[in-house]
DNA sequence: AAAAGAAAAATGTATATACATCTTTTATGA
DNA sequence: TCATAAAAGATGTATATACATTTTTCTTTT
């Protein structure tokens, strides 16, 4: 077995926030895309949709800002969705603005996974219980804005 | 502004505990990795350098039971440390088996990052407060347990 | 000992993610 | 007006992630 190089205790890595961070993330998704699977989406694909279809035409730019995602990764994340023709992607007067919007199909698979999303999500809450629930949202949104602070 | 097309009240998708742990953990993981870049090793690669520091060798599916990654996942995220040389990969007596260990330079990398690590993670204790980092911790110990027990 | 089954990992395919850089278009300023 | 800067996306490249299937090796059963 080996041994530190010095005498320092060693931090105790399974107390990371970002691998405990991850590792959740994992574990959940693969629950949502479980039972988002016969919709034919993906958790992360429907969160994208039910936002356009709560907030109607939306910049590109302004999508990615409300989920929280890199522009360049939102580029990349839409082409699914436009191969499938859930979405179109429209221009601005503004040459350089693309606006995102859902088509009817959109609309529809967003309908067919909307009670899926509930099964899921109601069974998490559920097993956490109200309070473990909320104290996680609470605690993913301080975390979340710790590190957008930097 | 489009309405349901139900009377039923919409659900609501900002509460959706997947969608919210991935924006989390992709804000947090941004933190990670930039504070981790002068190593030159991401976060995600950090973990697992650290668990093979601890425990020294291990199969190649404890690895990836231990950081709760899906086998073929752990199988490709290998290929960045075996071409840093920073792992190696050997066979068991048992020839199915792959043992996974650190090298020298494996070791060298880990004493680097380290020190980085424990800045952002401090940063990220100190800026939440030990109670609401336990209670996170707690809620992801729970959630993550109830997107297993599926 | 040969056939059938199980265990461990690799491969094919698709999506998700972000940094550095580039292109296109609009706004600004001398 | 023309040059320069700024805004919005797209592209090149690399990593992360998992499902379905395949390959290799070992174990079990007959």
């Amino acid at each position: 077995m080996s041994h530190n190089d010095s005498s320092l205790p060693e931090p105790d890595i399974g107390l990371c926030i970002c691998s405990n961070l991850r590792r959740a993330t994992r574990a959940v998704t693969q629950a949502y895309d479980a039972a988002l699977r016969p919709a034919g989406i993906r958790a992360s694909q429907f969160s994208m949709l039910a936002l356009l279809k709560k907030r109607g035409e939306l910049r590109q730019s302004t999508l990615a800002d409300l989920i929280g995602l890199d522009g360049t990764t939102l580029t990349r994340n839409l082409q699914p969705l436009l191969k499938n023709e859930w979405i179109r992607i429209d221009r601005d007067e503004d040459q350089r603005v693309r606006l995102i919007s859902l088509t009817a199909e959109g609309h529809r698979v967003v309908g067919l996974a909307t009670p899926l999303w509930q099964g899921v999500q109601a069974h998490f809450v559920d097993s956490l219980g109200s309070e473990q629930w909320s104290a996680l949202l609470d605690a993913l949104n301080g975390t979340g804005a710790v590190a957008r602070a930097d």
